[in-house]
DNA sequence: CATGAATGAGCCTTCATTCAT
DNA sequence: GATGAATGAAGGCTCATTCAT
């Protein structure tokens, strides 16, 4: 009902499949059933409209890393983020298809680059915090070393043509790090 | 002098600082003091020309991994093959973004999918080559894994704002596979 | 307090600033803290809006005719009314600004025609009012000529970038014709 | 034939009879038999197209002051060159009227803020020329004077909906200044 | 091989106006 | 009186591509 939800739902979706520049804002308008107008009402921007989105992206990534805040012991800790990064890559596979898709092309990433900024400082400490915990001098190279693995494998199986070996790559990753 | 190669390597500089769907031609003709009319003449259209600079990026690469074929012993030719693949990365930075770019595009993809699907079974062979003679039953897996790592670094590397620690990954690297 | 009276000012403010056309009835809300629709609600449309406002500046230039007539000497009257009009014109600026702006461009004339030609009418008449005291034959060019001296020197003085003598002009003027 | 020079014509004439504002591209197109490509292919922006249309009536003027310049008594050349200003006003009626239109209008002002002061200064030191050689003290202020007066007639005869009397004026005129 | 005029489709954005609440 | 969501038409501009020369 709530036509601003229903264009941000239909703006990241297309995002996702075309994305950002070959979107055009009457592609969104056709999905959301709304007119033109109504888009620059709510959000006076294309870029805008990105930024908002690339915002909800950001928070479901943050909660992931939340989540297993609680847990003690680095290792189970370390293990159970891992689990829980696959599964919800799987679950918003699209999100994350936009996400890299928008984090490394030009245009978008000027659009976003704060927000980029923000979020990779974020992810990082989160990351040191628990390295820390297993290792005292290189943690920091660590954490980095741990997000590119993350990312690498992200990009591999959101766009692979044949099949990605998720799992196996998965319990991989689990059983080196625990 | 030979304006065809001039069009051809200023199209892969703005299409790496810019985004393939972001350069004009009207952009490369100002570039490469060429009028408009003659991009067209070499190139048909701005999708042949990009596949063109693709097959290029792919035998750079490709050459980098038959630079250690003659190695024997898999785990120098791992530690080698990744010092030679950080180094090329550092020398052809803006060769590298433009891959990941064009890589995670859908627009770009699609116009691509061919030859993306042909290098990278290419690099899986060729990394599972080595990597078999090390493991019999999980290489292919492994392969996948260390593929993943490269880009996954390259990723964090090529866009990242602030210093990312490449040296000290590298060696992480190295120490864990040789 | 009274709205209505405060989207007529801030209105008036921003068509002398920016133009008729280049004003959006949204910066006329945002100025005046009221709403989109109030403003419809006020004024049925944008002409109405501009329509009103011209009839106020008609009025505040007829009062200045008005002022005069008193005066029963027509040269002495002349000097009273270059005088008055010489301050009011440096008072209320940007109102003659608007005035110049929306007499001189096709839209806004078309849309205030009728008011217009019935403003020119009331000008000359009560300015061959005073000439025809003066001399009988021509007083209608000599009156036609006084407009437009007055015109010329408003619109060399409100749109001039460096200074204008306007004082020294209205001496010479006062000097001319008493 | 000359498909450059038939956009700016119509481009002049639109813009005298709409404004700068109201005359959309497209009806440029429509009146010149071309297609908007073609419009932004030769002048980029409507502003640059402007610009240009403008420095053409600049040089219209400017030739106008140049005609008189060999008549040596200043009495003469000033009836002269009024003689000429009015002709010239009735045979170039709309580049006149544009004239007026895009000096008192903010946006367009502004677009031409350089080109206008440039004019502006032209005129005054071509003018100045004229009264220094008639009296010593105030030639300044006479010509500000002077060119008050040309504008302001020039600005009641081109807007008028009755018949402006603008021989009798330009007669009058003469009368004055020889 | 080389130029640049010319086209046309499509995109982002602005804005007056309406209407339900 | 007062709000703001919603519409739709129109405008400026970009850009790949074609073609005559």
């Amino acid at each position: 009902m709530d036509k601003r939800e229903q264009i941000l739902n239909i703006a990241t979706e297309l995002f996702s499949e075309n994305g950002f520049e070959k979107t055009p804002i009457s592609a969104i308008c056709e999905g959301a059933n709304v007119s033109k107008g109504l888009v620059f009402h709510h959000f006076k921007n294309k870029d805008i409209l990105l930024r908002e989105i690339f915002v909800r992206t950001t928070e479901i990534i943050g909660e992931l890393n939340r989540e297993q805040a609680r847990i003690s012991d680095p290792r189970q800790r370390l293990a159970a983020l891992i689990e829980s990064i696959f599964a919800s890559m799987i679950e918003h596979r699209k999100l994350y298809q936009f996400n890299l898709n928008v984090l490394l092309q030009p245009t978008t990433r000027a659009i976003l680059s704060d927000l980029i900024e923000e979020r990779a400082t974020m992810l990082l400490e989160t990351t040191e915090d628990i390295f820390s915990q297993l290792s005292k001098d290189n943690s920091r190279v660590l954490s980095h070393l741990f997000i590119a693995e993350i990312d690498g494998t992200a990009m591999n199986y959101l766009f692979s043509y044949d099949a990605f070996p998720l799992m196996l790559i998965k319990d991989e990753l689990i059983k080196k790090y625990s």
